[in-house]
DNA sequence: CCCCAACCGTA
DNA sequence: GTACGGTTGGGGG
C-alpha cells in the first residue's frame, strides 16, 4: 500500500444487526430461510465494488476488508465484567446469517478478518491508523458512533444505507464535537446496549456542553467541584471512576496484532462464476443477472453452490419449516408455508443433494494415518479459526466414563470440512486434542500427567470460545453426552446437530441409531471398536490410560465419521419433510433433557433402607412357608426349578407352557392357580413382589446416588423408542411403583429439598384424546368437552347402561377395551386381560365398532397406510417405520398392525410432552420463575418438578397452561387437553 | 464374560 | 393388545 491508495474497511459484524433491524421485509429463501441480512450485504459489496465513485463516497478502492466480530469475549470483558452483558442472544431470524455473510465475503474474493480477543471495531482502527500513517485514505463502512473517533481529514465513514458520507463536520453536527473527543463523549453517556455505564443524568447534549466547557475529560472530572448544577456535579464527582473505566471501554485499540498486512489487503479481480453460484443459491435474482451482465457470463450454466446453513437453536419462534408437508398441521397462528410447488421442488433439491452426497462418501476410504494430534494452544486455535471460517464442526469428547454425570474430560476430537477447493469438497480433516492423558494412575509408580497436552484451561478457554458461537453449527453423536461433559466443564454449547437424532427422525423404527451403525450402513466404513483402543472385561482401561497416538486414531475418527454422517444425513430432513420434526421435537430437547440430567433428584436413603430391612423380613418369611408347602428348598427365584415344583413335583393342573417349552410361571399363571384352591403359588406371587421392590428399587436406587450432589441423576435416551417416548435408564426413573401401596411406599422416598416442594402435573387420558382427535368421534370429543368420565361413558354407549349408578364391573370393562383400542386391540388380548372367553371378547370388540365406526375406520386407514408407506405418523409428521408390516407371517404381520395402530396415538401424546417440556423453560422465565422451579423429572405423561415453597402458587398455573396448550401454534385439537397437577414434600404425595 | 429368556415395574 | 428398562437365572464360550 502507497500513499493515494484507498482502503475500504467494511463492519461486517454491525452490518448485519444494522441490516436485520433497517431492512423492514423479512426477506426469505423459497424454503423459508431468512437472507434479508445477506442480500442487503451482497448488494451493498457489489456496489462499493463496481460503482463507488457514483456514490457519495465518491472514490474507488485499491484495498478492501471485511471485518468481523470474533466472539463475544474481548479485552474489555476483562476490564469490565458487564460489559455488553445485556446483549441478549440474536434473533432467531439472524442467526443463520452470519455464517452465511462470512460466505459472501469470500464469494466476492474479498479477505474476511477476525482476531481473537478483539471486536471487529479494534482491527478497524488499527487498519485505519496503519493506513493513514503511510498516507493514504481510509473509508470505514460503517455509521456506529463506535466508530466516528477514527474520523480524520484521510479517514472517513460511509453510512451505505443512507448513502451519506461521515466526515468531521457530520460529526460534530450530530454530535456536537469533533470526533477526537467522541471518546470522552461516550464515556459520560455511556451505552445501555453495550453496557457501558457512563454518569448517570448526562446524556449526548449535556455531555458535549461539559465537554465544550472544560476541554476533556480529564479536566472535567478534576474541576467537577466547578459545575453549578447540584445534582450534576453529584453524580459527575460520584462516578468519576465509572467515567474513566467507560473511557477505557470505547477507546478503540489501534494495535490489534494483524494477521494480515495492511498490502495483502489489495483489491482482487472478482471471480465470476464463484459470486455467481452463491448468489444463485441465495436466490438474489436481480443480483445474479447484473453480476453476469459485469462479468460476461451465462449464469444459467452456474450451478447454485453448495451453501451451509444453520438455523440455530431457538426452541420457540414461530412453527417454521421449509419441508413441512402438513397441511392439517398448518396451525392458525403459524406463517403461511411457501407455496406446495416450490415446496416441492425445495424437497426435490434437498433429495439431490443428499444423494450426491451419499454417492460421494459412500465406500470412499477414511485415511486415518491423516489424522493430527493437537498439541499446542496456536495449533487448536488455528483449528478453531477454520472452524469458524467453514461455520461447520464435527465434534467429539474422550472422557473417563460412559455416565456424563461422572465422566472427566480427556481430550476433544475436531473435524473439518476442508473447503478450500470448493463447498462440494468431500476432504476431512479431523484431529485429536488430547488434554488429561495419564502414563498412570496415581499410585507408588507415580503415573501422571502425560506430557505434551495443552494445559485443560487454555484449551477449555479457547473451546468454550468455538462451542459457544452461535455462528459455528457444532455437529456431533449423542450430542446429549458431549453437551452435558462440556456443560459441568463450564461449556454451554450453543448451536449444534446431533447425527444421532437426525438418523433417528428419518428412520425410527428401521435399524440402530448408533455412530458405529451408521458408519456401516451410510459410509462403507467399520470405525475402530472402542475395545481395540481401552480393552475390554477385566483389562479394560478408562481412556485417560490410553496411548495417545491410539486415542488419536480412535478418538479424530469419531469426529471424522460424525461429520460425513452429517453431510449425508442432513439433507434428507428436507427432502423427506422432517425437517420440523428434528427441529421442533428433537434437538431443542437436547438441552432441556441434559440439564434435567444435571439437576437429578434428591431421595431420602434412610427411607430406602428401612424399607430393605422390611422386605427383607417379609420375604423370609414368605421362604420358609414356600419351602415347607414344597417340602424342599429351592431357589424360587428360577422358573425353572418353580416350574419343576409346582407342575412335575407337585402335579398343579392348568400349567402352560412358554415359547421355549419351559413351564409358564407368570403371574398369571399363579394367580389362576391360586384361584382354584393351591396355597403356594399366592405366597410365590408375594414373595416376587417383595423381591422385586427390594432388588429393583430399595437396594439399587442409593448406588446410583451421585458422590458429589448427593442426588440421582437418571439418563434419559432420546432416540431408543419407535414411537418418540423417551426412555430413562441408570436408573430408570419411569417405572418407580404406583399402583399398590407397598410398592408407592418407593415414591415417598423422592423428596424435595428443604424449602422446596416437588411439583407432579400429568395428562389426563392424553392417549384417549388423541384418539378422539386423530379419529375424529363425536361420541369421545362431546365426552372430553364435557369433561365426563370417558370409561363411564363408552360403557354406557356399549351395554346401554346409565352413567348414574353403572356398577363398578362394567366400567372396568369399559376400561380395559379404551386401552385395548390403544393398543390395536385383540380378542386374543382383552379377553386375556379380562380373564374372560374369547369369543365374548370378539363380541365386545364388534359391538364397540358399531357405536364407534370411525375408530374402525381410523385403525383400517392406519394399517393401509403402513403397507403403503412402511411407516405410519403422528400428528406432527414423526414417523415410526414397521419395516415387517407386509410379512408373511401372520402373527408377526399383526403383530406389526398393532404396533402401527398404536404408535401414531402413543408418539403423538409423546410429541405433545415433548413440546411442552421445550416451552416450559421460556414460559418459567417468562413469569419470572426460572430461578425457583426447575424441572427434573418425565414419566410419559407426567413432569415432576421441584419449586421454591413460595413460588407453588405462581408456577403451577404456568407449568398446567404450558402443557394443556403445548400443541400450539402448530396445531389447534379438536378436544381439550387436561392437566391435573398437585405439590407436596415427596413424590408419592404430589401424585 | 456375554447374551438370552423370563418376569415385572411404569405409562 | 402398545411402549420401555432392570434383575435374575442359566447356558454357552
Amino acid at each position: 500500500m502507497k500513499k493515494g491508495d484507498h482502503l475500504f474497511l467494511v463492519d461486517g459484524s454491525g452490518f448485519i444487526f444494522r441490516a436485520f433491524h433497517a431492512l423492514p421485509a423479512l426477506t426469505r429463501k423459497s424454503d423459508g430461510l431468512p437472507v434479508g441480512a445477506v442480500s442487503g450485504f451482497c448488494n451493498m459489496l457489489w456496489k462499493l465494488l463496481t460503482n463507488a465513485r457514483d456514490t457519495n463516497v465518491g472514490v474507488t478502492p485499491t484495498h478492501f476488508a471485511v471485518i468481523f466480530d470474533y466472539s463475544s469475549k474481548t479485552f474489555r470483558k476483562d476490564l469490565y465484567d458487564a460489559y455488553k452483558a445485556n446483549r441478549s442472544a440474536p434473533p432467531e431470524e439472524l442467526v443463520p446469517q452470519f455464517g452465511l455473510i462470512r460466505q459472501a465475503t469470500r464469494a466476492f474474493n474479498l479477505p474476511c478478518i477476525e482476531t481473537e480477543g478483539f471486536e471487529a471495531d479494534d482491527i478497524i482502527a488499527t487498519y485505519a491508523r496503519a493506513a493513514e500513517a503511510i498516507g493514504a485514505d481510509v473509508t470505514i463502512i460503517s455509521s456506529d458512533k463506535d466508530l466516528m473517533q477514527l474520523v480524520t481529514p484521510n479517514v472517513h465513514m460511509y453510512d451505505s444505507m443512507k448513502d451519506k458520507q461521515i466526515g468531521i463536520p457530520d460529526v460534530i453536527e450530530k454530535w456536537g464535537v469533533p470526533p477526537e473527543k467522541m471518546i470522552d463523549l461516550q464515556a459520560l453517556v455511556g451505552d445501555s446496549v453495550d453496557n457501558v455505564p457512563g454518569i448517570p443524568g448526562i446524556g449526548p447534549k449535556t455531555a458535549a456542553q461539559l465537554l465544550e466547557e472544560f476541554g476533556d475529560l480529564d479536566t472535567l472530572l478534576a474541576r467537577a467541584d466547578e459545575i453549578k448544577q447540584v445534582k450534576r456535579r453529584e453524580n459527575i464527582v460520584a462516578n468519576a471512576d465509572m467515567a474513566r473505566l467507560s473511557r477505557k471501554l470505547v477507546e478503540l485499540r489501534t494495535d490489534v496484532p494483524l494477521d494480515l498486512p495492511l498490502d495483502a489487503l489489495v483489491l482482487e479481480k472478482q471471480d465470476g462464476p464463484k459470486l455467481l453460484g452463491f448468489l444463485k443459491a441465495m436466490e438474489f435474482g436481480t443480483l445474479t443477472r447484473r453480476v453476469a451482465e459485469a462479468c460476461d457470463c451465462d449464469a444459467s450454466a452456474i450451478e447454485p453452490a453448495e451453501v451451509l446453513v444453520e438455523w440455530g437453536t431457538a426452541a420457540h419462534g414461530p412453527d417454521l419449516d421449509p419441508g413441512a408437508e402438513h397441511p392439517a398441521s398448518e396451525a392458525p397462528l403459524a406463517p403461511a408455508a411457501a407455496p406446495a410447488a416450490k415446496a416441492s421442488a425445495e424437497r426435490a433439491k434437498a433429495a439431490e443433494l443428499a444423494a450426491r452426497r451419499l454417492e460421494a462418501f459412500a465406500g470412499k476410504e477414511i485415511d486415518r494415518s491423516r489424522y493430527l494430534t493437537i498439541r499446542d494452544l496456536d495449533t487448536l486455535k488455528t483449528w478453531i479459526a477454520a472452524a469458524k471460517d467453514t461455520g461447520l464442526v464435527g465434534f467429539d469428547t474422550e472422557t473417563t466414563a460412559v455416565d456424563p454425570m461422572l465422566a472427566d474430560l480427556v481430550g476433544v476430537s475436531l473435524a473439518i470440512q476442508d473447503n478450500s477447493k470448493g463447498p462440494d469438497s468431500t476432504e476431512i480433516m479431523a484431529a485429536y486434542v488430547p488434554l488429561a492423558h495419564q502414563s498412570g494412575h496415581g499410585d507408588l509408580l507415580g503415573g501422571g500427567l502425560v506430557e505434551g497436552q495443552i494445559p485443560m484451561a487454555d484449551a477449555l478457554a479457547a473451546l468454550k470460545d468455538l462451542l459457544e458461537d452461535p455462528s459455528v453449527l457444532k455437529v456431533a453423536q449423542n450430542l446429549k453426552y458431549d453437551y452435558l461433559v462440556m456443560k459441568r466443564h463450564g461449556v454451554t454449547m450453543q448451536s449444534f446437530d446431533d447425527t444421532m437424532l437426525i438418523s433417528y427422525v428419518l428412520e425410527a423404527g428401521a435399524g440402530n441409531h448408533g455412530m458405529d451403525a451408521l458408519s456401516e450402513r451410510w459410509l462403507g466404513h467399520t470405525p475402530i471398536p472402542y475395545k481395540d483402543v481401552a480393552g475390554s472385561g477385566k483389562s479394560q482401561v478408562t481412556f485417560d490410560l490410553v496411548d495417545i497416538e491410539k486415542a488419536t486414531a480412535y478418538a479424530a475418527e469419531d469426529a471424522d465419521v460424525t461429520l460425513r454422517l452429517w453431510l449425508v444425513l442432513k439433507p434428507r430432513l428436507a427432502a423427506e419433510g422432517l425437517t420440523r420434526v428434528y427441529e421442533r421435537l428433537e434437538r431443542p430437547l437436547v438441552p432441556v433433557l441434559a440439564h434435567m440430567e444435571e439437576r437429578g433428584i434428591t431421595i431420602d436413603r434412610q427411607i430406602l433402607s428401612r424399607l430393605s430391612g422390611e422386605l427383607a423380613q417379609k420375604a423370609a418369611g414368605f421362604e420358609d412357608e414356600i419351602y415347607q408347602l414344597a417340602g424342599e428348598r429351592f431357589n424360587i427365584g428360577s422358573p425353572k426349578q418353580l416350574g419343576d415344583i409346582l407342575f412335575g413335583k407337585m402335579n398343579l393342573p392348568g400349567g402352560s407352557k412358554t415359547k421355549t417349552g419351559q413351564w409358564s410361571t407368570s403371574a398369571q399363571v399363579l394367580e389362576d392357580l391360586a384361584a382354584q384352591g393351591a396355597e403356594l403359588p399366592r405366597k410365590i406371587v408375594d414373595w416376587r413382589q417383595l423381591t422385586k421392590l427390594k432388588s429393583t428399587y430399595t437396594d439399587a436406587l442409593p448406588s446410583y446416588v451421585h458422590p458429589q450432589t448427593k442426588r440421582i441423576h437418571t439418563c434419559y435416551s432420546l432416540a431408543s423408542t419407535t414411537t418418540g417416548r423417551l426412555s430413562s435408564s441408570e436408573p430408570n426413573l419411569q417405572n418407580i411403583p404406583v399402583r399398590n401401596a407397598e410398592g408407592r411406599k418407593i415414591r415417598t422416598a423422592f423428596i424435595s429439598t428443604p424449602g422446596h416442594k416437588l411439583l407432579s402435573a400429568d395428562y389426563s387420558q392424553i392417549e384417549l384424546r388423541v384418539l378422539a382427535h386423530v379419529a375424529d368421534i363425536p361420541q369421545l370429543r362431546q365426552a372430553f368437552a364435557d369433561g365426563v368420565d370417558i370409561h363411564a361413558m363408552t360403557a354406557s354407549e356399549m351395554f346401554g347402561v346409565p352413567v348414574e349408578g353403572m356398577p363398578g364391573e362394567v366400567r372396568r370393562r369399559a376400561k380395559a377395551i379404551n386401552f385395548g383400542i390403544i393398543y390395536g386391540i385383540s380378542a386374543f388380548g382383552l379377553a386375556n386381560q379380562l380373564s374372560i372367553e374369547r369369543s365374548e371378547a370378539g363380541d365386545y370388540i364388534k359391538k364397540y365398532f358399531e357405536r364407534f365406526p370411525g375408530i374402525r375406520d381410523y385403525m383400517e386407514s392406519t394399517k393401509a397406510f403402513a403397507r403403503e408407506h412402511g411407516y405410519v405418523e403422528t400428528i406432527f409428521g414423526r414417523r415410526a417405520h414397521y419395516p415387517e408390516i407386509k410379512s408373511s407371517n401372520p402373527s408377526v404381520r399383526a403383530f406389526n398392525e398393532r404396533a402401527a395402530i398404536n404408535a401414531p396415538i402413543q408418539g403423538s401424546a409423546a410429541d405433545v410432552i415433548r413440546r411442552a417440556m421445550v416451552q416450559i423453560e421460556p414460559a418459567l422465565a417468562a413469569a419470572g420463575l426460572q430461578e425457583r422451579v426447575r424441572m427434573l423429572l418425565q414419566v410419559h405423561d407426567e413432569l415432576i418438578f421441584e419449586v421454591e415453597e413460595d413460588a407453588i402458587d405462581a408456577a403451577m398455573p404456568v407449568i398446567v397452561k404450558t402443557m394443556e396448550h403445548a400443541t400450539m401454534p402448530a396445531i389447534a385439537m379438536r378436544v381439550p387437553l387436561k392437566v391435573d397437577a398437585r405439590a407436596a414434600s415427596n413424590w408419592d404425595e404430589a401424585h
